[in-house]
DNA sequence: CCTTGACCCTCCAGTGACTGGAGGGTGCAT
DNA sequence: ATGCACCCTCCAGTCACTGGAGGGTCAAGG
C-alpha cells in the first residue's frame, strides 16, 4: 500500500508520516519504483501513533508505548504508570488554565470595554496594582 | 542598565531578553562598550512582556496588546475585546483537556496494572474495539 | 504516442518561543 | 596580572510537524 492510502487509514497527513519515519517510529519497505509499501501492520502502528498523539503523548512517550505495545510480554503495570503520569501532567495543566482563566476573567470584568482609554486588563499588566509599588 | 540587571527585574532569563529584542519588541540604546542599556521605561515593558506571556498570550498577541498599551488614546474596548478571545481560546483548551482526562481515566481503571501482558490501554491505542478483529 | 493529473520521491527551510553553547570582549577586584 | 562575572554575536537545537521546490511514476483518455 502506497504512503497515500496509508495515511489516509490512519487518519494523518502524508507528511507526518514521512515525518515518523524520519525519526524511525515506522520503517516500511520499499517497492520497485521507490514507493513506500505499508502493510497492515504498519498501518495499524500508524494509527496506533495518531490515536496516542492526540491522548497528549510526545513522539517520545509514544516510543515508549510502541515498544511496550510491540513487547507482548510486558507487564500492564508499565503502561498504567505512563498513563497515569500522563494524568497528573494534564490535570496540572488544566489547573494552569483555570488560574489563567480566573485572571484574565476578572481583568475583563473590571475592564469597561468603551471608548475611554483607561483600562484595568493593561494596568495590570503594566504591574500597576493599586498600593503596591513594583518598580 | 545592564541587560542582566533588567532581565532580574522584569522576572525573564537573559537569552529571552534578547530574543524579544530580536524580533523587535524592545529596542535598548548602546553604551559606548557595546552593552545593551535599559532604562525604566524599557524595563517596564520587559515585564509587561513577562506577565502578558505568562497570561498565555502570543509574542504575536503580545505585539498588539503593546502597541495598545503604547497607545495613550485607544479605546479599552480593543483591549477587551483581545483579552475575551483569549478567554475563549482558554476554555476551548480546558475543555479539550477534560476530555482527554476523562478518556485517559477510563483507560487507567481498565487496566489492572499488574504483571500480566493484557492491557486495555494499548488496546484502546491500536483501535481494538470488542468484537472486531483487526489483524 | 502524448498529455493530463494524481500520486510519489528527496531535500531544504520555516514555524513559535525560546535555549544552549562557542568564542570572544569588558569591568572590577585582588 | 589574574580571576571572575558579566557582556557581546552568531549558530544550532528543541518539538512536531508543515510547506514548497524540483523532480519521477503511473493509469487513463485522446
Amino acid at each position: 500500500m502506497n504512503v497515500g492510502e496509508a495515511a489516509r487509514r490512519a487518519g494523518l497527513p502524508v507528511k507526518t508520516v514521512h515525518y515518523y519515519e524520519s525519526i524511525g517510529l515506522v520503517a516500511p519497505a520499499r517497492k520497485s519504483n521507490g514507493y513506500r509499501d505499508y502493510d497492515q501492520t504498519l498501518v495499524h502502528k500508524l494509527a496506533f501513533l495518531q490515536r496516542a498523539r492526540s491522548l497528549g503523548f510526545s513522539i517520545d512517550e509514544c516510543r515508549g508505548l510502541l515498544s511496550l505495545y510491540e513487547d507482548r510480554d510486558r507487564a500492564s503495570r508499565d503502561v498504567k504508570a505512563i498513563a497515569e503520569g500522563k494524568l497528573a501532567d494534564i490535570e496540572r495543566k488544566i489547573a494552569a488554565l483555570r488560574t489563567l482563566h480566573a485572571t484574565l476573567t476578572h481583568l475583563v470584568d473590571a475592564c469597561h470595554g468603551d471608548d475611554r482609554p483607561d483600562c484595568p486588563i493593561l494596568d495590570d499588566l503594566a504591574g500597576a496594582d493599586p498600593g503596591m509599588d513594583r518598580g
